[in-house]
DNA sequence: CATCCGTGGTA
DNA sequence: TTACCAAGGAT
């Protein structure tokens, strides 16, 4: 039904005065690296553009194409993407980058995109529209919120994904949409981020607040509705920070899946609904030392549950044969290289 | 299709 | 302090 969607044209104008300046864009008019754009989309998932913005420039520096990326070894991905968190990515963009560097090229359109692994609906879709100009609209939670919002369409997530997402793509049959397909997508983006915004949307300037039926109907910001989430549980572990003769902290792999896949951590028991007494911590202890608790807890928020750590210490007497596993950092290192919840390990052991 | 998978900012 | 949420993907 392209007459009843909302003009292409008032959003393009309104995007070519106030689009953001984000450092994985190109200058209006110039060409787009795939790389760059395959790279912001992926960190982009489920994270902040604050979040992103720095880290990003930091990661290209290191890995500058990516053929870089697919020859580094997995330790130095994990410890450029070390506090993105959702680390599953960064495997994937491994694997994908070196079967991008394999076949030569990224593939161009959203089939082959989504063949590679770490890409799914949103990432093929967002990458062919910016970097290759396909004519297509990704289904991101800013493109979500708006076309729920311009249609008010009353029906929760996730259940109303698959006709928001016929909605939105429905913007592209306009003309002026499909004659530059990375600009309105970015324009969708920067519309939901800046004006149409999940708590208090700034309806009053708004390019399309006259064809949005949810603003007319005055329950924008009730849009999109959503499922109500469950409570998450709490579980308990106990850590153990090993130091050596020259304050080096002890660090471990973990397994290349599930939590925290692939990634270094301060040694420790298993995360469990009860607390660990300290009888019962201490066998998961990596060496025989004079271990000391720490006061304090540290507590750490996961997507599906909340943690709190207890904190064990002990240094390594001089001569001491340590652990056959493990890498030794130094601590400022460490600090650099662990997932944030390890961080706050440090952090507590520094503070004491 | 529901669950698992991180983190930091904000109301 | 709690709860929500951000350019989602894999299983």
């Amino acid at each position: 039904m392209p007459s009843d969607n909302p003009p292409a044209a008032e959003l393009l104008a309104w995007y070519d005065r106030h689009r953001r300046d984000l450092p994985w864009r190109a200058a209006p008019g110039q060409p787009r690296d795939p790389y760059r754009v395959w790279l912001s989309e992926v960190m982009l998932q489920q994270t902040t553009v604050a979040a992103v913005g720095p880290r990003f420039a930091r990661f290209l520096a290191r890995f500058p194409s990516v053929q870089a990326l697919a020859a580094a070894d997995w330790a130095e991905v994990a410890e450029e993407w070390a506090g993105l968190g959702y680390y599953a990515r960064a495997r994937n963009l491994h694997a994908c980058a070196r079967a991008v560097a394999a076949a030569g090229r990224f593939p161009c359109n959203r089939e082959g995109l989504a063949a590679l692994p770490g890409i799914g609906p949103y990432t093929a879709a967002a990458v062919a529209a910016i970097a290759f100009d396909a004519p297509l609209v990704p289904l991101d939670g800013n493109v979500e919120r708006v076309t729920a919002r311009i249609f008010r369409v009353e029906d929760p997530l996730p259940g109303a994904k698959p006709r928001l997402a016929e909605l939105a793509q429905g913007f592209m049959a306009d003309g002026a949409a499909s004659a530059r397909p990375g600009d309105f997508v970015q324009a969708l983006f920067d519309l939901g981020a800046t004006i149409c915004t999940p708590r208090s949307p700034a309806c009053g300037i708004c390019p399309w607040q006259g064809p949005c039926a949810a603003r007319a109907a005055g329950v924008a910001a009730d849009l999109p509705r959503k499922a109500p989430k469950r409570a998450r549980p709490l579980r308990h572990g106990a850590h153990f920070l090993l130091r050596d003769a020259a304050g080096r902290v002890l660090l471990r792999r973990r397994p290349p899946r599930g939590l925290l896949g692939g990634m270094l951590e301060v040694p420790g028991t298993p995360w469990r609904e009860t607390p660990w007494a300290e009888a019962e911590a201490l066998p998961h202890a990596p060496a025989e030392a004079p271990w000391r608790r720490l006061p304090g807890l540290a507590r750490h928020g996961f997507t599906h549950f909340e943690l709190e750590m207890v904190l064990f210490a002990a240094t390594l007497p001089p001569g001491a044969t340590g652990p056959e596993e493990g890498e030794w950092l130094a601590e400022d290192g460490a600090r650099m290289a662990v997932p944030s919840v390890m961080r706050r390990l440090l952090d507590l052991a520094g503070a004491a």
